[in-house]
DNA sequence: ACTATGCCTTCTTA
DNA sequence: ATAAGAAGGCATA
């Protein structure tokens, strides 16, 4: 029962060009924990994957379960009874490379979108690294169900309790039990509906065993065969082709997968649109949730006229303004957007500070900075210290001007002090059992 | 075809 | 304190 040596190996990459401490909890994927001293951690495909990342290089490692409870695969595609470190380790290389996407430049990407969408230039040097993962389908599509009228902390907490009661176990970290997300016919079983709402699912229990049922009966190859083909999935057996053209709502083949997916139980446009821009490789979907329709009606002039609320017509608007603006890859967009409104990325990085002058008050919490004179407010979302600071200084020298020129004074008079400074870290509570 | 409403549960905000 | 609202929506009437 020995455990095979988790020697690290590191990959180089820029965070530039991957960030995993923002794309691992931007609300792609709700299964990644994050140990002590930053290191991330989840099964993928029986093995527990641990990384690590510094300014020039992914370090990662795998843990292989003990061979008795390695998964029998099929005898006509098993292994040679040696089955070499060496393999294992190219093998998890080629792993690590499908799902974090690393193939397309998105410091270009970042270029293209920036070049064609100010407010897109406006608000992205502060996400770099956001990259849309390749998940697994199966495992998408149940993770989206959860998400429906509901939180990541919650989510997250959902998702470990799918694994821990109906995926195959894998081995510890630490202390800490390392499942695999439970196959479609484990969640298919008799019970299931009742043991999930026990655990707190809600409504979204019905929706995950009749899912998983359905998808049981279609066969997996049935979800597998709506992956773009020019991405299928790792380890998937699928003919590589063409993914077809660009048109404005998309290619024939992401429209297809979209449609497919909503005769499935729980699964309507917004979470369709997750699981085909993250588990089935179709870049150019964008799903609209709450917070991309506030974005769009914020900064893309939505929310008026003919699209005054979120029904089915806008909801195709949207993702079709979305796609024209940023073009094939427009979901991934999205998700750098998506990321900079997240309020846990906002807390993150925001100073809580309040300056104060006779006329104006310039507060700074959570990343907003609010400017209050007398009836008049000035809201400004920030995501960086660095820019906090800045806009610090320069509402300091417009309390400054204020002051002087409604009280007459001579500008130093002015009473602009910081009050409060202190920088506020909001963290999501960990899942539950 | 469109539009309202209930739904599980937890956490935040007023 | 206690209530109402929001949270990566969906199904149903």
């Amino acid at each position: 029962m020995a455990m095979r040596a988790a020697e690290w190996h590191r990959l180089p990459v820029s965070l530039t060009e991957l960030c995993i401490n923002t794309t691992l909890r931007c609300g792609q994927s709700f299964r990644w924990r994050k140990s002590t001293d930053d290191e991330w951690s989840c099964t993928l495909h029986g093995r527990i994957l641990s990384f690590r990342q510094d300014t020039t290089h992914l370090h990662y490692r795998a843990i292989f379960p003990p061979q008795a409870t390695l998964p029998t695969p099929p005898p006509s595609v098993a292994p040679s009874p040696a089955h070499s470190t060496s393999l294992d380790a190219d093998d998890t290389l080629a792993l690590i490379k499908h799902y974090f996407n690393l193939t397309p430049n998105l410091a270009d990407l970042y270029k293209q979108w920036s070049a064609s969408d100010p407010n897109f230039q406006k608000l992205a040097p502060n996400f770099a690294g956001v990259r849309i993962l390749r998940q697994d389908a199966w495992e998408a599509l149940i993770g989206f169900i959860c998400s429906s009228n509901n939180n990541i902390s919650r989510i997250s907490g959902m998702v470990h309790n799918l694994c821990l009661h109906y995926g195959a176990f894998i081995g510890h970290l630490g202390s800490e039990p390392y499942h695999d997300f439970p196959t479609p016919q484990a969640l298919a079983k008799d019970g299931v509906e009742a043991h999930l709402s026990k655990l707190g699912f809600g409504y979204r229990a019905k929706y995950i065993a009749k899912t998983a049922k359905m998808v049981e009966e279609k066969g997996i190859v049935w979800l597998e065969g709506l992956c773009n083909p020019e991405s299928p999935g790792f380890g998937v057996d699928a003919k590589v082709g063409a993914a077809g053209d660009m048109l404005e709502d998309g290619r024939e083949g992401y429209k297809r997968a979209h449609e497919e997916l909503l005769a499935l139980h729980g699964v309507g446009p917004k979470v369709a649109d997750c699981v085909c821009l993250m588990g089935l490789g179709w870049s150019e979907s964008v799903p609209v949730d709450t917070h991309v329709w506030k974005i769009a009606q914020r900064d893309y002039k939505f929310g008026k006229g003919k699209h005054k609320s979120l029904t089915a017509a806008t909801y195709t608007a949207v993702a079709n303004h979305f796609r024209k603006l940023w073009g094939k890859e427009a979901g991934w967009a999205h998700s750098v957007l998506f990321t900079a409104d997240l309020k846990t990325f906002a807390g993150q990085l925001a100073a809580k500070i309040e300056v104060k002058s006779e006329e104006i008050t310039v507060k700074i919490e959570e990343g907003k900075v609010v400017t209050v004179k007398k009836e008049e407010k000035e809201e400004i979302t920030l995501k960086t210290e660095a820019r906090i600071a800045e806009v610090v200084e320069e509402k300091k020298t417009t309390a400054k001007k204020a002051t002087k020129k409604s009280v007459k004074r001579k500008a130093n008079d002015a009473q602009v002090v910081v009050v409060k400074e202190e920088v506020v870290t909001r963290r999501s509570k960990r899942a539950r059992t």
